[in-house]
DNA sequence: TACAGTATTTGTACGGTGTGCAAACAGTGT
DNA sequence: ACACTGTTTGCACACCGTACAAATACTGTA
Protein backbone atom coordinates (compact mmCIF):
# COMPACT_ATOMS: atom_id res chain seq x y z
CA UNK A 1 0.00 0.00 0.00
CA UNK A 2 3.43 2.30 -0.03
CA UNK A 3 3.82 4.43 -3.04
CA UNK A 4 7.33 4.59 -2.58
CA UNK A 5 9.44 4.82 -5.67
CA UNK A 6 12.28 2.72 -4.52
CA UNK A 7 14.73 5.64 -6.84
CA UNK A 8 17.62 2.97 -7.38
CA UNK A 9 15.86 0.41 -9.57
CA UNK A 10 15.49 -0.49 -13.58
CA UNK A 11 12.98 -1.07 -15.62
CA UNK A 12 10.02 0.89 -16.58
CA UNK A 13 8.12 2.93 -14.26
CA UNK A 14 4.63 1.35 -12.90
CA UNK A 15 1.75 2.56 -14.61
CA UNK A 16 -0.35 2.23 -11.73
CA UNK A 17 -0.37 1.74 -7.88
CA UNK A 18 -2.25 -0.17 -5.30
CA UNK A 19 -4.03 2.54 -4.47
CA UNK A 20 -5.12 2.88 -7.76
CA UNK A 21 -6.56 -0.73 -8.22
CA UNK A 22 -7.89 -0.73 -4.51
CA UNK A 23 -9.81 2.44 -6.13
CA UNK A 24 -11.19 0.55 -9.25
CA UNK A 25 -12.27 -2.23 -7.09
CA UNK A 26 -13.99 -0.72 -4.47
CA UNK A 27 -15.60 1.81 -7.88
CA UNK A 28 -16.84 -1.58 -9.28
CA UNK A 29 -17.63 -3.10 -6.05
CA UNK A 30 -20.45 -0.18 -4.86
CA UNK A 31 -21.49 0.09 -8.67
CA UNK A 32 -22.25 -3.47 -9.50
CA UNK A 33 -22.12 -5.56 -6.35
CA UNK A 34 -19.40 -8.21 -5.36
CA UNK A 35 -19.55 -10.15 -8.29
CA UNK A 36 -18.09 -7.66 -9.94
CA UNK A 37 -14.92 -7.10 -8.71
CA UNK A 38 -13.60 -9.53 -10.47
CA UNK A 39 -9.58 -9.28 -11.75
CA UNK A 40 -10.53 -8.52 -15.25
CA UNK A 41 -12.95 -5.90 -14.46
CA UNK A 42 -10.85 -3.95 -12.63
CA UNK A 43 -7.93 -4.37 -14.75
CA UNK A 44 -10.03 -2.76 -17.67
CA UNK A 45 -11.02 -0.50 -15.30
CA UNK A 46 -7.63 1.63 -14.90
CA UNK A 47 -7.06 0.36 -18.54
CA UNK A 48 -4.47 -2.05 -18.56
CA UNK A 49 -4.32 -5.78 -19.08
CA UNK A 50 -5.75 -8.30 -16.54
CA UNK A 51 -2.19 -10.05 -15.85
CA UNK A 52 -0.58 -6.75 -15.34
CA UNK A 53 -2.93 -6.25 -11.69
CA UNK A 54 -0.61 -9.41 -10.35
CA UNK A 55 2.34 -7.06 -10.66
CA UNK A 56 0.99 -5.19 -7.93
CA UNK A 57 -1.28 -7.99 -5.97
CA UNK A 58 0.38 -11.62 -5.47
CA UNK A 59 -3.69 -13.09 -5.96
CA UNK A 60 -7.09 -12.07 -5.84
CA UNK A 61 -7.01 -11.91 -2.25
CA UNK A 62 -4.77 -9.45 -1.59
CA UNK A 63 -6.60 -7.15 -3.51
CA UNK A 64 -9.46 -8.07 -1.59
CA UNK A 65 -7.88 -7.38 1.39
CA UNK A 66 -6.67 -4.30 0.08
CA UNK A 67 -10.26 -3.00 -0.17
CA UNK A 68 -11.22 -4.61 3.22
CA UNK A 69 -8.02 -2.03 4.50
CA UNK A 70 -9.03 1.19 3.02
CA UNK A 71 -12.59 1.01 4.61
CA UNK A 72 -11.29 -0.02 7.83
CA UNK A 73 -9.02 3.32 7.00
CA UNK A 74 -12.10 4.69 6.30
CA UNK A 75 -13.59 5.05 9.65
CA UNK A 76 -13.37 8.26 11.37
CA UNK A 77 -11.96 7.76 14.89
CA UNK A 78 -12.33 11.33 15.77
CA UNK A 79 -15.68 10.87 16.40
CA UNK A 80 -14.54 8.87 19.85
CA UNK A 81 -12.76 11.79 20.56
CA UNK A 82 -11.87 12.42 24.59
CA UNK A 83 -14.12 15.43 24.15
CA UNK A 84 -17.11 12.62 23.03
CA UNK A 85 -18.33 12.60 26.50
CA UNK A 86 -18.12 9.32 29.03
CA UNK A 87 -16.56 6.40 27.69
CA UNK A 88 -19.89 4.84 26.81
CA UNK A 89 -20.68 7.55 24.17
CA UNK A 90 -17.44 7.46 22.76
CA UNK A 91 -17.71 3.30 21.88
CA UNK A 92 -20.82 4.04 20.70
CA UNK A 93 -19.94 6.83 18.45
CA UNK A 94 -17.17 4.77 17.15
CA UNK A 95 -19.51 1.83 16.62
CA UNK A 96 -22.07 4.11 14.99
CA UNK A 97 -19.23 5.67 12.81
CA UNK A 98 -17.75 2.24 11.89
CA UNK A 99 -21.61 1.11 10.75
CA UNK A 100 -21.88 4.03 8.44
CA UNK A 101 -18.70 3.38 6.84
CA UNK A 102 -19.21 -0.32 6.02
CA UNK A 103 -23.18 0.45 5.05
CA UNK A 104 -21.48 3.06 2.66
CA UNK A 105 -19.75 0.52 0.55
CA UNK A 106 -22.42 -2.46 0.73
CA UNK A 107 -20.61 -4.80 -1.72
CA UNK A 108 -17.30 -4.83 0.13
CA UNK A 109 -18.72 -5.69 3.66
CA UNK A 110 -18.79 -9.91 2.42
CA UNK A 111 -15.33 -9.54 1.66
CA UNK A 112 -14.49 -8.66 5.24
CA UNK A 113 -16.05 -12.03 6.64
CA UNK A 114 -14.31 -13.78 3.74
CA UNK A 115 -10.90 -13.97 5.69
CA UNK A 116 -8.78 -12.55 8.94
CA UNK A 117 -8.71 -9.06 9.47
CA UNK A 118 -5.15 -8.41 10.46
CA UNK A 119 -4.14 -5.30 8.71
CA UNK A 120 -2.67 -2.21 10.13
CA UNK A 121 -6.55 -0.67 10.06
CA UNK A 122 -7.83 -3.06 11.98
CA UNK A 123 -5.49 -3.47 14.78
CA UNK A 124 -5.67 0.10 15.00
CA UNK A 125 -9.59 0.04 15.82
CA UNK A 126 -8.58 -2.67 18.31
CA UNK A 127 -6.23 -0.46 19.80
CA UNK A 128 -8.45 1.98 20.02
CA UNK A 129 -11.64 -0.09 21.46
CA UNK A 130 -8.34 -1.59 24.31
CA UNK A 131 -7.79 2.43 24.84
CA UNK A 132 -11.63 3.16 25.24
CA UNK A 133 -12.47 0.46 27.43
CA UNK A 134 -9.46 0.85 29.85
CA UNK A 135 -10.85 4.27 30.18
CA UNK A 136 -13.74 2.31 31.63
CA UNK A 137 -11.86 0.92 34.20
CA UNK A 138 -11.75 -2.46 32.92
CA UNK A 139 -8.64 -4.37 33.12
CA UNK A 140 -6.62 -5.43 30.17
CA UNK A 141 -8.10 -8.97 29.88
CA UNK A 142 -11.42 -7.76 30.17
CA UNK A 143 -10.45 -4.95 27.89
CA UNK A 144 -9.90 -7.66 25.22
CA UNK A 145 -12.45 -9.83 25.76
CA UNK A 146 -14.71 -6.60 26.10
CA UNK A 147 -12.69 -5.25 22.46
CA UNK A 148 -13.54 -8.50 20.77
CA UNK A 149 -17.16 -8.37 21.60
CA UNK A 150 -17.71 -5.23 20.50
CA UNK A 151 -15.93 -6.27 17.07
CA UNK A 152 -18.39 -9.43 16.64
CA UNK A 153 -21.12 -7.35 17.39
CA UNK A 154 -20.48 -4.31 14.93
CA UNK A 155 -19.42 -6.56 12.34
CA UNK A 156 -21.93 -9.54 13.19
CA UNK A 157 -24.46 -6.94 13.12
CA UNK A 158 -23.68 -5.30 10.04
CA UNK A 159 -22.82 -8.62 7.43
CA UNK A 160 -26.78 -9.82 8.56
CA UNK A 161 -27.58 -6.79 7.46
CA UNK A 162 -26.20 -6.53 4.72
CA UNK A 163 -27.02 -10.36 3.62
CA UNK A 164 -30.82 -9.27 4.56
CA UNK A 165 -30.04 -6.94 1.14
CA UNK A 166 -28.44 -10.30 -0.69
CA UNK A 167 -25.58 -8.22 -2.55
CA UNK A 168 -27.83 -5.42 -3.98
CA UNK A 169 -26.08 -2.14 -4.41
CA UNK A 170 -26.36 0.32 -3.19
CA UNK A 171 -28.38 -0.10 0.44
CA UNK A 172 -32.09 1.04 -0.39
CA UNK A 173 -33.09 3.48 2.36
CA UNK A 174 -33.45 1.91 5.63
CA UNK A 175 -37.90 2.42 5.82
CA UNK A 176 -37.88 0.65 2.26
CA UNK A 177 -35.87 -2.24 3.27
CA UNK A 178 -37.79 -2.38 7.13
CA UNK A 179 -40.86 -2.77 4.58
CA UNK A 180 -40.00 -5.25 2.36
CA UNK A 181 -39.03 -7.71 5.25
CA UNK A 182 -42.66 -6.85 6.65
CA UNK A 183 -43.88 -8.07 3.62
CA UNK A 184 -41.97 -11.47 3.45
CA UNK A 185 -43.17 -11.97 7.47
CA UNK A 186 -46.56 -11.51 6.59
CA UNK A 187 -46.26 -15.32 5.09
CA UNK A 188 -44.59 -16.50 8.58
CA UNK A 189 -47.67 -19.13 9.85
CA UNK A 190 -49.06 -18.29 13.20
CA UNK A 191 -49.85 -21.96 14.19
CA UNK A 192 -46.17 -23.12 14.14
CA UNK A 193 -44.37 -19.94 14.50
CA UNK A 194 -46.54 -17.57 16.80
CA UNK A 195 -43.96 -15.50 18.37
CA UNK A 196 -42.11 -14.75 15.91
CA UNK A 197 -45.69 -13.84 13.83
CA UNK A 198 -46.47 -11.74 16.54
CA UNK A 199 -42.70 -9.64 16.36
CA UNK A 200 -42.92 -9.63 12.64
CA UNK A 201 -43.35 -5.72 13.30
CA UNK A 202 -40.14 -5.76 15.59
CA UNK A 203 -38.01 -8.14 13.36
CA UNK A 204 -38.69 -6.35 10.29
CA UNK A 205 -36.76 -3.39 12.09
CA UNK A 206 -34.01 -5.46 12.58
CA UNK A 207 -31.93 -3.96 9.99
CA UNK A 208 -31.46 -0.70 11.39
CA UNK A 209 -29.67 1.89 12.96
CA UNK A 210 -31.89 1.63 15.93
CA UNK A 211 -31.46 -2.10 16.09
CA UNK A 212 -27.80 -2.28 16.04
CA UNK A 213 -28.36 0.99 18.87
CA UNK A 214 -30.12 -0.99 20.96
CA UNK A 215 -28.36 -4.13 20.76
CA UNK A 216 -25.29 -2.59 21.13
CA UNK A 217 -26.25 -0.87 24.52
CA UNK A 218 -27.74 -4.55 25.64
CA UNK A 219 -23.50 -5.60 25.00
CA UNK A 220 -22.03 -2.15 27.06
CA UNK A 221 -24.78 -2.76 29.95
CA UNK A 222 -22.88 -6.09 29.54
CA UNK A 223 -19.62 -5.60 29.68
CA UNK A 224 -19.60 -2.36 31.84
CA UNK A 225 -17.47 -2.73 35.43
CA UNK A 226 -18.42 -3.34 38.58
CA UNK B 1 -36.89 -30.35 0.40
CA UNK B 2 -39.61 -32.89 -0.17
CA UNK B 3 -39.02 -36.27 -1.02
CA UNK B 4 -42.94 -36.61 -1.85
CA UNK B 5 -43.24 -38.82 -4.77
CA UNK B 6 -46.41 -36.55 -6.28
CA UNK B 7 -47.85 -39.95 -7.45
CA UNK B 8 -50.15 -39.16 -10.63
CA UNK B 9 -47.38 -37.49 -13.14
CA UNK B 10 -45.70 -38.17 -16.04
CA UNK B 11 -41.99 -38.66 -16.94
CA UNK B 12 -39.52 -40.71 -15.53
CA UNK B 13 -38.60 -41.44 -12.32
CA UNK B 14 -35.79 -38.39 -10.54
CA UNK B 15 -32.88 -40.22 -10.30
CA UNK B 16 -31.79 -38.23 -7.17
CA UNK B 17 -33.88 -36.13 -4.17
CA UNK B 18 -32.85 -32.56 -3.09
CA UNK B 19 -31.25 -33.80 -0.16
CA UNK B 20 -28.82 -36.29 -1.80
CA UNK B 21 -27.68 -33.00 -3.89
CA UNK B 22 -27.28 -31.10 -0.60
CA UNK B 23 -25.31 -34.15 1.10
CA UNK B 24 -23.09 -34.16 -1.54
CA UNK B 25 -22.47 -30.39 -1.54
CA UNK B 26 -22.06 -30.55 2.11
CA UNK B 27 -19.29 -33.35 2.30
CA UNK B 28 -17.64 -31.77 -1.01
CA UNK B 29 -17.87 -28.48 1.80
CA UNK B 30 -16.10 -30.31 3.89
CA UNK B 31 -13.52 -32.16 1.98
CA UNK B 32 -12.55 -29.62 0.01
CA UNK B 33 -13.29 -25.76 1.79
CA UNK B 34 -15.62 -23.70 0.28
CA UNK B 35 -14.89 -23.45 -3.04
CA UNK B 36 -15.16 -27.13 -3.48
CA UNK B 37 -19.06 -27.09 -4.12
CA UNK B 38 -19.06 -25.95 -7.45
CA UNK B 39 -22.52 -27.38 -9.70
CA UNK B 40 -20.28 -29.46 -11.03
CA UNK B 41 -18.61 -31.14 -8.67
CA UNK B 42 -21.64 -31.39 -7.06
CA UNK B 43 -23.35 -33.25 -9.80
CA UNK B 44 -20.09 -35.06 -10.11
CA UNK B 45 -20.19 -36.38 -6.89
CA UNK B 46 -24.26 -37.96 -6.80
CA UNK B 47 -23.09 -39.33 -10.60
CA UNK B 48 -25.26 -36.63 -13.09
CA UNK B 49 -24.34 -34.31 -15.68
CA UNK B 50 -24.15 -30.61 -13.99
CA UNK B 51 -27.19 -29.93 -15.86
CA UNK B 52 -29.45 -32.57 -14.00
CA UNK B 53 -29.15 -30.23 -10.99
CA UNK B 54 -30.92 -27.44 -12.24
CA UNK B 55 -33.97 -29.62 -12.19
CA UNK B 56 -33.78 -29.90 -8.42
CA UNK B 57 -32.79 -26.77 -7.77
CA UNK B 58 -33.29 -23.18 -10.21
CA UNK B 59 -30.00 -21.65 -9.34
CA UNK B 60 -26.45 -22.66 -7.26
CA UNK B 61 -27.91 -19.80 -4.70
CA UNK B 62 -31.10 -22.51 -3.79
CA UNK B 63 -29.11 -25.23 -3.47
CA UNK B 64 -26.48 -22.90 -0.94
CA UNK B 65 -30.08 -22.04 1.05
CA UNK B 66 -30.52 -26.19 1.35
CA UNK B 67 -27.07 -26.65 3.16
CA UNK B 68 -27.59 -23.97 5.24
CA UNK B 69 -31.45 -24.77 6.02
CA UNK B 70 -29.55 -28.34 6.57
CA UNK B 71 -27.22 -26.79 9.06
CA UNK B 72 -29.40 -24.86 11.01
CA UNK B 73 -31.87 -28.17 11.05
CA UNK B 74 -28.51 -30.47 12.91
CA UNK B 75 -28.75 -27.57 15.75
CA UNK B 76 -29.90 -29.99 18.31
CA UNK B 77 -33.05 -27.67 20.61
CA UNK B 78 -33.49 -30.59 23.11
CA UNK B 79 -30.18 -29.32 24.97
CA UNK B 80 -32.02 -25.80 25.81
CA UNK B 81 -35.03 -27.93 26.92
CA UNK B 82 -37.24 -27.27 30.18
CA UNK B 83 -34.85 -29.14 32.16
CA UNK B 84 -31.59 -27.41 31.51
CA UNK B 85 -31.92 -25.18 34.38
CA UNK B 86 -32.70 -21.36 34.37
CA UNK B 87 -33.33 -19.46 30.88
CA UNK B 88 -29.97 -18.34 30.96
CA UNK B 89 -28.00 -21.83 31.28
CA UNK B 90 -30.82 -22.99 28.31
CA UNK B 91 -30.03 -20.09 26.21
CA UNK B 92 -26.32 -20.49 26.55
CA UNK B 93 -27.01 -24.36 25.64
CA UNK B 94 -28.17 -23.43 22.97
CA UNK B 95 -25.75 -20.83 21.92
CA UNK B 96 -23.18 -23.84 22.33
CA UNK B 97 -25.23 -25.96 20.64
CA UNK B 98 -25.03 -23.79 17.53
CA UNK B 99 -21.32 -22.96 17.90
CA UNK B 100 -20.90 -27.01 18.26
CA UNK B 101 -23.85 -27.82 14.86
CA UNK B 102 -21.66 -24.95 13.03
CA UNK B 103 -18.08 -25.53 13.39
CA UNK B 104 -18.44 -29.11 12.39
CA UNK B 105 -18.87 -27.69 8.69
CA UNK B 106 -16.49 -24.91 8.62
CA UNK B 107 -16.54 -24.60 5.00
CA UNK B 108 -20.21 -23.86 4.58
CA UNK B 109 -20.31 -21.22 7.51
CA UNK B 110 -19.36 -18.52 4.79
CA UNK B 111 -22.21 -19.27 3.18
CA UNK B 112 -24.79 -18.43 5.62
CA UNK B 113 -23.71 -14.42 6.08
CA UNK B 114 -23.84 -14.24 2.18
CA UNK B 115 -27.78 -13.99 1.57
CA UNK B 116 -30.49 -13.80 4.14
CA UNK B 117 -31.66 -16.66 6.82
CA UNK B 118 -34.97 -17.01 6.19
CA UNK B 119 -35.78 -20.75 6.29
CA UNK B 120 -37.71 -23.25 8.38
CA UNK B 121 -34.95 -23.82 10.46
CA UNK B 122 -33.66 -20.35 10.87
CA UNK B 123 -37.14 -19.47 12.06
CA UNK B 124 -37.83 -22.29 14.24
CA UNK B 125 -34.54 -21.04 16.04
CA UNK B 126 -35.51 -17.57 16.14
CA UNK B 127 -39.14 -18.75 18.01
CA UNK B 128 -36.95 -20.88 20.20
CA UNK B 129 -35.16 -17.86 21.59
CA UNK B 130 -38.81 -16.28 21.90
CA UNK B 131 -39.93 -18.74 23.93
CA UNK B 132 -37.00 -18.69 26.14
CA UNK B 133 -36.41 -15.00 26.23
CA UNK B 134 -40.12 -14.81 27.21
CA UNK B 135 -39.69 -17.03 30.30
CA UNK B 136 -36.81 -14.77 31.15
CA UNK B 137 -39.63 -11.91 31.83
CA UNK B 138 -39.23 -9.90 28.53
CA UNK B 139 -41.89 -8.49 26.91
CA UNK B 140 -42.29 -9.60 23.03
CA UNK B 141 -40.58 -6.86 21.79
CA UNK B 142 -37.67 -6.24 24.18
CA UNK B 143 -37.71 -10.46 23.22
CA UNK B 144 -37.35 -9.96 19.66
CA UNK B 145 -34.97 -7.63 19.76
CA UNK B 146 -32.92 -9.45 22.30
CA UNK B 147 -33.39 -12.78 19.97
CA UNK B 148 -31.79 -11.31 17.41
CA UNK B 149 -28.49 -9.80 19.52
CA UNK B 150 -28.12 -13.03 20.56
CA UNK B 151 -28.29 -14.31 16.79
CA UNK B 152 -25.82 -11.84 15.44
CA UNK B 153 -23.24 -12.41 18.40
CA UNK B 154 -23.63 -16.16 17.88
CA UNK B 155 -23.25 -15.85 14.11
CA UNK B 156 -21.01 -13.02 13.95
CA UNK B 157 -18.64 -14.66 16.17
CA UNK B 158 -18.69 -17.85 14.51
CA UNK B 159 -18.20 -16.37 11.12
CA UNK B 160 -15.32 -14.59 12.66
CA UNK B 161 -14.00 -17.80 14.13
CA UNK B 162 -13.91 -19.52 10.46
CA UNK B 163 -12.88 -16.48 8.61
CA UNK B 164 -9.44 -16.73 10.94
CA UNK B 165 -9.24 -19.96 9.26
CA UNK B 166 -9.59 -18.20 6.20
CA UNK B 167 -11.36 -21.46 4.57
CA UNK B 168 -9.34 -24.30 5.45
CA UNK B 169 -11.12 -27.42 6.35
CA UNK B 170 -11.73 -29.23 8.50
CA UNK B 171 -11.37 -26.88 11.39
CA UNK B 172 -8.28 -27.67 13.42
CA UNK B 173 -8.03 -27.89 16.94
CA UNK B 174 -8.28 -25.15 19.11
CA UNK B 175 -4.91 -24.96 20.45
CA UNK B 176 -3.79 -25.07 17.38
CA UNK B 177 -5.39 -21.98 16.20
CA UNK B 178 -5.04 -20.36 19.22
CA UNK B 179 -0.93 -21.15 19.02
CA UNK B 180 -1.09 -20.12 14.99
CA UNK B 181 -2.57 -16.92 16.28
CA UNK B 182 -0.53 -16.14 19.29
CA UNK B 183 2.80 -16.65 16.42
CA UNK B 184 1.23 -14.19 14.48
CA UNK B 185 0.58 -11.32 17.19
CA UNK B 186 4.17 -11.79 17.69
CA UNK B 187 5.38 -9.59 14.94
CA UNK B 188 2.90 -6.26 16.49
CA UNK B 189 4.93 -3.61 16.96
CA UNK B 190 4.42 -1.95 20.73
CA UNK B 191 5.48 1.31 19.83
CA UNK B 192 2.28 2.04 18.07
CA UNK B 193 -0.26 -0.71 19.23
CA UNK B 194 0.93 -1.01 23.07
CA UNK B 195 -2.46 -2.36 24.64
CA UNK B 196 -2.91 -4.38 21.46
CA UNK B 197 0.88 -6.00 21.85
CA UNK B 198 -0.20 -6.56 25.35
CA UNK B 199 -2.81 -7.60 25.05
CA UNK B 200 -1.69 -10.75 22.45
CA UNK B 201 -1.73 -13.83 25.04
CA UNK B 202 -5.68 -12.95 25.08
CA UNK B 203 -6.45 -11.92 21.44
CA UNK B 204 -4.83 -14.88 20.28
CA UNK B 205 -7.96 -16.47 22.36
CA UNK B 206 -10.73 -15.20 20.99
CA UNK B 207 -11.20 -18.36 18.53
CA UNK B 208 -12.22 -20.44 21.73
CA UNK B 209 -15.01 -21.61 23.31
CA UNK B 210 -14.09 -19.63 25.98
CA UNK B 211 -14.21 -16.64 24.78
CA UNK B 212 -17.52 -17.47 23.17
CA UNK B 213 -19.07 -17.92 26.27
CA UNK B 214 -17.54 -15.45 28.18
CA UNK B 215 -19.22 -12.93 25.55
CA UNK B 216 -22.54 -14.48 25.61
CA UNK B 217 -22.61 -14.50 29.08
CA UNK B 218 -21.82 -10.48 29.05
CA UNK B 219 -24.79 -10.73 26.04
CA UNK B 220 -26.83 -12.14 28.27
CA UNK B 221 -26.14 -9.74 31.79
CA UNK B 222 -27.20 -7.10 29.10
CA UNK B 223 -30.58 -8.12 28.40
CA UNK B 224 -31.63 -9.63 31.56
CA UNK B 225 -35.06 -8.01 32.56
CA UNK B 226 -34.93 -5.82 35.78
C1' DT C 1 -50.84 -53.00 -26.84
C1' DA C 2 -49.69 -48.76 -29.18
C1' DC C 3 -49.43 -43.99 -28.72
C1' DA C 4 -49.17 -39.39 -27.04
C1' DG C 5 -47.54 -36.47 -23.69
C1' DT C 6 -44.34 -34.91 -20.21
C1' DA C 7 -40.55 -34.71 -16.87
C1' DT C 8 -35.79 -35.92 -16.63
C1' DT C 9 -31.30 -36.21 -18.28
C1' DT C 10 -27.61 -35.23 -21.39
C1' DG C 11 -24.43 -32.98 -25.06
C1' DT C 12 -22.97 -28.99 -26.47
C1' DA C 13 -21.92 -24.36 -26.06
C1' DC C 14 -21.35 -19.49 -24.43
C1' DG C 15 -19.41 -16.10 -21.76
C1' DG C 16 -17.24 -15.53 -17.66
C1' DT C 17 -13.50 -16.42 -13.92
C1' DG C 18 -8.43 -16.59 -11.80
C1' DT C 19 -3.93 -16.99 -13.19
C1' DG C 20 0.51 -19.25 -15.32
C1' DC C 21 3.95 -18.74 -19.12
C1' DA C 22 6.76 -16.74 -22.57
C1' DA C 23 7.49 -12.91 -25.42
C1' DA C 24 7.65 -7.85 -26.07
C1' DC C 25 8.74 -3.67 -24.07
C1' DA C 26 10.71 0.36 -21.37
C1' DG C 27 13.59 2.35 -18.57
C1' DT C 28 18.20 2.54 -15.66
C1' DG C 29 23.21 1.88 -14.58
C1' DT C 30 27.56 0.83 -16.77
C1' DA D 1 25.64 1.62 -26.98
C1' DC D 2 24.67 -2.16 -24.33
C1' DA D 3 23.20 -5.30 -20.84
C1' DC D 4 20.08 -5.88 -17.28
C1' DT D 5 15.71 -5.93 -14.97
C1' DG D 6 11.06 -5.02 -13.88
C1' DT D 7 6.52 -4.15 -16.32
C1' DT D 8 3.12 -5.26 -19.42
C1' DT D 9 0.92 -8.08 -22.75
C1' DG D 10 -1.00 -12.12 -25.66
C1' DC D 11 -2.19 -16.44 -25.31
C1' DA D 12 -3.70 -20.40 -23.04
C1' DC D 13 -5.61 -23.54 -19.55
C1' DA D 14 -8.86 -25.24 -16.48
C1' DC D 15 -12.74 -24.15 -14.31
C1' DC D 16 -17.20 -21.86 -13.35
C1' DG D 17 -22.68 -21.19 -13.76
C1' DT D 18 -26.13 -22.12 -16.80
C1' DA D 19 -29.03 -21.73 -21.34
C1' DC D 20 -30.69 -24.56 -25.26
C1' DA D 21 -32.11 -28.42 -27.88
C1' DA D 22 -32.09 -33.29 -28.43
C1' DA D 23 -32.54 -37.85 -26.44
C1' DT D 24 -34.58 -40.62 -23.07
C1' DA D 25 -37.82 -42.91 -19.76
C1' DC D 26 -41.81 -43.10 -17.79
C1' DT D 27 -47.27 -42.54 -17.21
C1' DG D 28 -52.07 -42.21 -18.56
C1' DT D 29 -55.20 -42.93 -22.35
C1' DA D 30 -57.08 -44.93 -26.54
Amino acid sequence: MSAAPTPGRTGPRRALTQDQIVSAALTLLDASGPSAASIRGIAAKVGVAPNAVYTYFPDKAAVVKGVVERLLGEVDHTASGDDAGSWRDRVAALAVELRRALLAHPGAVPLMIGGPMDGPHALALNERLLELLADAGLDPADAARAAYLLIVYAFGSIAMEVADQHGVAPMPPEQDRIAARLDAFAAIPATHLPRTAAAASVMAGYVSEAQYVWGLHRVLDGISPG
